[in-house]
RNA sequence: GCCUCCGUAGCUCAACGGCAGAGCAACUGAUUUGUAAUCAGUAGGUUGGGGGUUCAAGUCCCUCCGGGGGCUCCA
C-alpha cells in the first residue's frame, strides 16, 4: 500500500483499511471518516484485495464533509422512520453546507416534530450502531424496498443501471444508497437540525410535496456553535430587515417584487453607477440607452416570443402588440444595424445599464435578491472572431477589478459548455468553448467546468464572488453568442470588402445592480464605506448653545460635495451618538464650546470611538481622501 | 405557480374564544447635556381585506391579498 502521506505498508489481503489505520496508529485514526482508493472513494470498513494508493478523508476534506453530512442524513432517515413509521424516504444527500432528507409524510413537520427527531438522532449516534453496507442485486434491493413500501427508492432503484447496489443499514434501518459512510454513527458528533419544508420529489411540480428537512452538522460542539452563530450574524445582515432599518428602500402590496428606493437608497444605487460609468468609459465603452417597450415583431425575431414569452409583460399600442424588455440586447442590436460598421470600428463596446421587468413567479420573490423590476449593468461587444478572445480577457479583468473595490477578493469562475437543446454547428461551439477557455487560462484563473449548462446559443463563463459570510453570488456573466447576430443579420465590411458576420459578446459584471445592492447591503452588514454611505457624517452639537457652530461646519461640508448631516435635536450627546451608530454613519462629528473655539471637530468613528479633534481642513482632507481611494 | 408557516400601532413583539397591550419611534413640555438611550405627558388600531361559525372572534372555518421558509446541490 502506498499512503498519500508518502509512507508505504504491507498488509494482508482483505484487511479492512479501518484495520490498517490502527495498525499504522497514525493521528488520523480518530479522525479519517472515509478513504479514497486509487481515487475511489470507499467506507473505512472496505477490505483491500490488492495494492492501491490509499488517501484517508477526514472532516477537514470536502469529501470527508460530503461523507460526514451525508451519514447524517443518513441517521436522520433512521429517526424519522422510528418516530413516523409510515414515512417513505426521498433522498437524502450532503449539500455545500450540511444534509437534507426528504420524507412523505401524511402531516408537515411540527418544530416540536424536529426537536424529537433531533433528540432520537443525538441517541442514535449515542449508540454508535455500525453502518453495514451490503451489494445486493437490483431485484433483491427492489423487493426489500417493495417490502418496505418505499415507492420513492423503488423508482429510482428502477432508473439505476447497474445490476448490483449497495444498501446500507444500522439497527434494522434500511435505505438504498451509493455511499460511502462514517463506519459507525458514534461518529457523527453534533447535529442541529435547521427547519423542515415542502420540496417537489425531484424538484418537478408534477410531482408529490415531500417534507424536506434540513441539518447541520459538525464532529465538534464548539464548531457546531460557531455555525449557528454565523447563521444569527446573517439573519442580522437580512438586506431587508437593514434596508428598514437604514431607510434604503421597500416594497409594497401595491407592486409585488418593485423596488422603491428611498432617498438613501438611492444614493447608494447613484455612486455605484457613478463609478461604474467612469470605469466603462475608461474601458472604451460607448454607453447607451434603449426603449423600455419594443414591438412582437421584434421579439419573435430575437427568439424570446419563443423562449421567454412566460416571463415577458405585454400590452398593445395602436393596435400592435408590445412587450415590456426583459433583456437588453435586441435594442442594442438595432443601435448596431442603424449605421454600416467597417472592420476598423470593431471591437465596437456598447454598454447599457438597462431597466429590465421579468414576471418572476410569485412564490421566488425575495427582497432585492430576486425582483420583477431591475437594472442590468449590461454590455455587447460586437467584434472581429480573431478579436473575441482579447475582449473576454479584457471583460475577466474589468470584473476582477470592480470586485475588488467592493471588497470581493475570493471570485470563483465557472465555464459552462453546450446544453443539448442548442443552436449551431459542432465547429463553432467548439471554436467558441476554446475562445473562453484559453481566455482562462492565458489569465492563469483556475475554473470549475460545467458541461452542458451554457446558454442555447453560446458557452459562457459565470463569476461567483464570495461575500465576508463566505456565502458565493453568482453576479458576472460573459456570454459568447451566435444565435443574434444571425437573427439580426448584423454585419461589417472586412477589409476584402466583403461582408462578415461580426462576433457578439454578451456581458454583465454585478448582474443586478438591485441583486447586488442586497448583497453589498449584507457583505458590508451595514456598514458601509464612507465612498457608499449614503450619510458620510453626522455632525452633533453637544448642546443648543454650539448648534450654530454645527450648521456651519455642515453647510461647509456640505460645499465640498460631502453628505452630512447634522442633528439639532435637544437630546443629550449620547443620545444622538447613539443614534448616528444605529445608523452606521461612518464619522461623527461632535462640537462643543472648545471646538466652537478652536474651530475644529472632535471626530468619532463608527464603531471605533472618539480620535480627537481636528482642524476642519484636516477633517475635510481626511474624508475626501477616504473617499477617493474607496476604503 | 406549488407546499408550508405567518400577518396585532411607524418598528419589535404581548394578549386561555371573554375590556386590544408594552417597549422603541413620533408629537408636546421640561432639561442644555463632552462620546452608545434625560424625565414627564399626549396621540397612535375597522387586529391585512372580505365572508362565515358563536351569546361573544385578534384567536376557530372559508376565501382573497401580502410576507417568510422551501421547491434535484439527485440512491
Amino acid at each position: 500500500m502506498k499512503f498519500s502521506d508518502g509512507s508505504e505498508g504491507s498488509f494482508e489481503s482483505g484487511t479492512s483499511l479501518s484495520k490498517i489505520l490502527q495498525q499504522k496508529n497514525s493521528s488520523l485514526s480518530g479522525r479519517a471518516l472515509a478513504a479514497k482508493v486509487d481515487g475511489q472513494l470507499v467506507d473505512l470498513n472496505h477490505a483491500l484485495g490488492q495494492d492501491a494508493t490509499v488517501t484517508f478523508v477526514t472532516f477537514e476534506d470536502e469529501e470527508g464533509r460530503d461523507v460526514f453530512w451525508h451519514s447524517c442524513a443518513h441517521v436522520m432517515a433512521h429517526a424519522v422512520k422510528e418516530l413516523f413509521p409510515s414515512a417513505k424516504l426521498g433522498i437524502g444527500p450532503a449539500i455545500a453546507s450540511g444534509f437534507y432528507y426528504d420524507f412523505d409524510v401524511a402531516d408537515p413537520f411540527s418544530p416540536q416534530d424536529l426537536e424529537a427527531i433531533e433528540a432520537r438522532i443525538a441517541k442514535i449516534i449515542k449508540a454508535n450502531l455500525p453502518l453495514i453496507r451490503e451489494v445486493i442485486s437490483k431485484e433483491d434491493a427492489a423487493s426489500i424496498f417493495r417490502g418496505l413500501g418505499e415507492t420513492y427508492k423503488l423508482e429510482l432503484l428502477s432508473e439505476l443501471e447497474d445490476e448490483q447496489v449497495s444498501v446500507y443499514s444500522q439497527n434494522g434501518f434500511r435505505d438504498l444508497c451509493r455511499g460511502p459512510h462514517v463506519p459507525s454513527t458514534g461518529r457523527l458528533g453534533h447535529v442541529k437540525l435547521l427547519g423542515a419544508a415542502g420540496a417537489y420529489w425531484r424538484g418537478d411540480e408534477r410531482n408529490p410535496v415531500l417534507q424536506r428537512i434540513y441539518g447541520i452538522a459538525y464532529p465538534r460542539k464548539s464548531d457546531l456553535e460557531r455555525h449557528l452563530k454565523r447563521l444569527e450574524e446573517a439573519k442580522k445582515r437580512d438586506h431587508r430587515r437593514l434596508g428598514r432599518q437604514l431607510d434604503l428602500f421597500s416594497f409594497h402590496p401595491e407592486a409585488p417584487g418593485f423596488p422603491f428606493w428611498h432617498p438613501k437608497g438611492l444614493i447608494l444605487y447613484d455612486q455605484i453607477v457613478a463609478y461604474w460609468k467612469k470605469v466603462h468609459r475608461r474601458e472604451g465603452y460607448q454607453l447607451v440607452n434603449t426603449p423600455l417597450m419594443l414591438c412582437d415583431e421584434l421579439w419573435r425575431c430575437s427568439g424570446h416570443w419563443d423562449n421567454y414569452r412566460e416571463a415577458m409583460y405585454c400590452t398593445e399600442i395602436d393596435g400592435i402588440g408590445y412587450a415590456i424588455k426583459p433583456m437588453n440586447c435586441p435594442g442594442g442590436l438595432l443601435i448596431y444595424k442603424s449605421s454600416p460598421h467597417s472592420y476598423r470600428d470593431l471591437p465596437l463596446k456598447m454598454g447599457e445599464l438597462g431597466l429590465v421587468h421579468r414576471h418572476e413567479k410569485h412564490g421566488v420573490l425575495h427582497g432585492l435578491f430576486r425582483v420583477r423590476q431591475f437594472t442590468q449593468d449590461d454590455a455587447h461587444i460586437f467584434c472581429l472572431p480573431e478579436q473575441a478572445q482579447d475582449q473576454v480577457i479584457e471583460v475577466i479583468d474589468l470584473s476582477l477589478e470592480i470586485y475588488k473595490t467592493f471588497g470581493f477578493r475570493e471570485v470563483h469562475v465557472e465555464l459552462s459548455t453546450r446544453p443539448r437543446k442548442s443552436i449551431g454547428s459542432d465547429e463553432m461551439w467548439a471554436r467558441a468553448e476554446e475562445t473562453l477557455r484559453s481566455a482562462l487560462s492565458r489569465k492563469e484563473i483556475s475554473f470549475e467546468l460545467n458541461p452542458g449548462a451554457g446558454a442555447f446559443y453560446g458557452p459562457k463563463i459565470d463569476f461567483h464572488i464570495e461575500d465576508s459570510l463566505s456565502r458565493r453570488w453568482q453576479c458576472g456573466t460573459i456570454q459568447l453568442d451566435f444565435s443574434m447576430p444571425e437573427r439580426f443579420d448584423l454585419d461589417y465590411m472586412g477589409s476584402d470588402g466583403e461582408k462578415h458576420r461580426p462576433v457578439m459578446i454578451h456581458r454583465a459584471i454585478l448582474g443586478s445592480l438591485e441583486r447586488f445592492i442586497g448583497i453589498i447591503i449584507e457583505h458590508y452588514g451595514g456598514d458601509f464605506p464612507l465612498w457608499l454611505a449614503p450619510v458620510q457624517a453626522k455632525v452633533i452639537p453637544i448642546s443648543r448653545d454650539h448648534v450654530d457652530y454645527g450648521a456651519q461646519i455642515t453647510s461647509l461640508l456640505e460645499g465640498q460635495g460631502l453628505r452630512i448631516e447634522i442633528d439639532k435635536r435637544d437630546e443629550k450627546m449620547g443620545y444622538k451618538i447613539r443614534d448616528a451608530e444605529t445608523l452606521k454613519v461612518p464619522y461623527m462629528l461632535v462640537v462643543g464650546e472648545k471646538e466652537a473655539s478652536a474651530r475644529t471637530a472632535s471626530l468619532r468613528l463608527r464603531h471605533k470611538g472618539d480620535i480627537g479633534a481636528l482642524s476642519l481642513d484636516d477633517v475635510i482632507l481626511r474624508l475626501k481622501e477616504e473617499i477617493s481611494n474607496k476604503t
